[in-house]
DNA sequence: TAGATTGTTAATCGATTAACAATC
DNA sequence: TAGATTGTTAATCGATTAACAATC
């Protein structure tokens, strides 16, 4: 019996690329695409897209392309982007805040629905509906809510505490935005999104941008 | 001549991570690190330590390891992190505001000095002491205050008109958190923060995660 | 000196690109 | 049918890992 093959990390990230490009495409009432088309688009190439997308399965029709509608829902489901995911956000900080009310997560399905912060001083407020909870409170709520998914926007300092809580409570994935890394068993996916890592690799290339870029 | 090699960016990124740790070593009272220590802390191979400092030089002692303030003061020095640097952030909704007062950001010297909105009921609102200010601002304040990177924080419709602007008005590296793919010229890094992505993959993976993680 | 650890080269692995037969 | 475009295989490229001589 062979296990699915993995599908590799970059292949993946396109794969929502693609799906997110196909929804625009539709909006903008267009039925069909080819992968040069959708390949532009998103700035891949015609053979990646077509590699990409062989890694799920055959969606094409032979010369004429992609039915846009028909594969955004196919890969909808493949992501399991079809159905609502819950999570918990620990850090009634300053990018708590802004990811309680965040759009592409709402638009996605990804709803926060519940709030924790050990901080005394911040346990009571409401954000966008939700009151903070202290983190006592996590397993109940994890259950309680079929929560999924846990988001860690705390300091680095607090994050692989809150990481472990948050296994134990039963979450079955992260997303990490502390600045630090985070272990987590093996069976529990990790994301790490690490601004501080994206703007100082940014300031390294502006430092050191080519001088003369390739004719 | 040759030019210099260009730095992968995985390692590059890994080098962000080197530093971020040795500080950490540094605020520790650690004074030297082997390789395998450096490489543990940070998820990576001693392997691959040796192999990524090695694109930027020659650090360590045979016998010994690396001297932990050394090392953190050379890769500050090779990264451009010995000063200070100044961003335009565009988009004064949830993340912005966010940003604006991002720690991760403040401690390694990314200072954002304008704020920018195109919406009439954002303008004039201030936050973080910065008062926003209209597109139409942008080229002056980009020139009078020496700004150097730009950052997206806008809804994706917006971002690419954004992003023409802020080259138009000088700055010379993007950071884009809006969910879509900008497209800049050659010689203006862009690096793109897409959370949508992130936790899109992560509910793939946990939907689709090993039952039986390897022995 | 003996033990430890680097820096680098060679071997391996994985991902991307190119090419093209299959076929709509 | 002729033209277009897919799905896949093979070739290339790039990054990671392993191994070890150099040397502190």
């Amino acid at each position: 019996m062979t296990p699915k093959p993995a599908i590799p990390r970059p292949v993946l990230e396109r794969i929502v690329l693609y799906l997110r490009q196909l929804e625009r495409f539709r909006r903008d009432g267009i039925d069909t695409v080819s992968s040069p088309e959708l390949g532009d688009a998103v700035g891949a190439s015609a053979a990646q897209v077509r590699k990409d997308l062989s890694y799920f399965g055959q969606f094409g029709q032979r010369g004429h392309g992609y039915d846009v509608r028909e594969l955004a829902r196919t890969l909808r489901s493949l992501l399991s982007l079809d159905r609502e995911w819950r999570a918990a956000l620990v850090g009634a900080g300053n990018i708590g805040r802004a990811l309680c009310t965040y759009r592409p997560f709402r638009e996605r399905g990804f709803h926060i629905v519940a709030l924790f912060d050990n901080d005394p001083h911040r346990e009571g407020l409401t954000w966008a509906r939700l009151k903070v909870q202290p983190m006592s409170q996590l397993p109940r709520t994890v259950r309680d809510l079929g929560i999924e998914l846990g988001i860690i926007a705390v300091p680095p300092e607090a994050a692989q505490l809150v990481a472990d809580q948050l296994v134990a409570a039963g979450v079955r994935g992260i997303l990490n935005f502390a600045p630090t890394r985070v272990v987590v068993p093996e069976n529990v996916p990790i994301r790490s999104a690490d601004l501080a890592v994206d703007i100082e690799s940014l300031a390294f290339l502006v430092a050191n941008r080519a001088e003369a870029p390739e004719p």
